[in-house]
DNA sequence: GTATATTTGTAGCTAATGCTAATTTTTTTA
DNA sequence: TAAAAAAATTAGCATTAGCTACAAATATAC
């Protein structure tokens, strides 16, 4: 039978393999680093980070925000006392620091491609956590790089 | 007490959520379209996607494998039967084709931006699943537009 | 200061992704 | 063809992320 076409070898399967894995770990730090963001922002803004507004701003019920606190809180990335407001860790005021310059470019980036703001936004909320430090350079350049679209 | 900095104010809140809301639905498809995929690539390459090879490419165990399968059947991307090869149904490959497409074209983008291949191909397994269709437009723009790096 | 409203927490559920260990089926080899 | 090897399945566990419903604490209003 003609079964056995053995068309083109896109990537070597172990590489392939290495980059799901890393997808799967960069899943499990990003939700994390989401929340760590969104808090760092209340904390700008109001002073305090409660669990209402974070639900708010994550599209969760409370319930869900109230369980993820308390392991980011046993990963040493916020600190939190029952029916008080979140605070931010050291480590994780540098998460959300890096966290937030990496949004950032992606955002920019975006822009300067030509995607609509609102779209930039939401598409780098996606995009950032799978951002390598290699690509992250490549996306820094090319904004700075004022020679690009210049028609 | 001087709290309250009320700095910038970034993003809307209810846009924030319905970002966050987006994220977390990509995810849900994401592993998925990984899955068929790798299946799609197999019976390219071998006219058969076993457990064990998918297990291989996706750096997890064959029994992860087989449940996933499981749930892949459940919703009609694949047809299985037991110690058999796992094949496409009709939505499976237009899933995987569609899938393919988009990697492509991270990946070209990527490489075009001058990101090194192998991150190239290690990104965009995590970025392309969270790529709006305006962004992808815009990728596909930049590959296509000669006039870019041209110093 | 008490009553009401808001906010936070707890209990208990579902579902998905991962694992190891043990079993069963299929394939290979001697 | 019978034994050994390889592959797939099943059972059962842990973790995480969601939810609703209910209880407790805090804040607000009168």
């Amino acid at each position: 039978m003609s079964k056995k076409p053995k068309v083109k070898r896109v990537v070597k399967p172990e590489l392939q393999a290495k980059g799901h894995m890393r997808t799967r770990a960069a899943h499990a730090t990003e939700l994390a680093e989401d929340y760590v963001e969104v808090i760092s922002d209340l904390l700008d803004e109001h002073g305090e980070a409660r669990v209402s507004d974070i639900a708010a701003r994550i599209g969760v019920t409370h319930v869900t925000v109230t369980k993820k606190v308390s392991l980011l809180a046993r990963d040493g990335l916020v600190t939190t006392k029952p029916y008080r407001s979140i605070f931010l860790t050291d480590l994780g005021r540098e998460v959300a620091r890096r966290s937030r310059e990496r949004h950032q470019i992606v955002v920019d980036f975006l822009v300067k491609l030509g995607v609509p703001k609102d779209a930039a936004h939401t598409d780098a909320e996606g995009i950032e956590h799978h951002v390598s430090s290699v690509t992250l350079e490549a996306f820094k350049r090319f904004v700075k790089d004022e020679v690009n679209g210049a028609s």
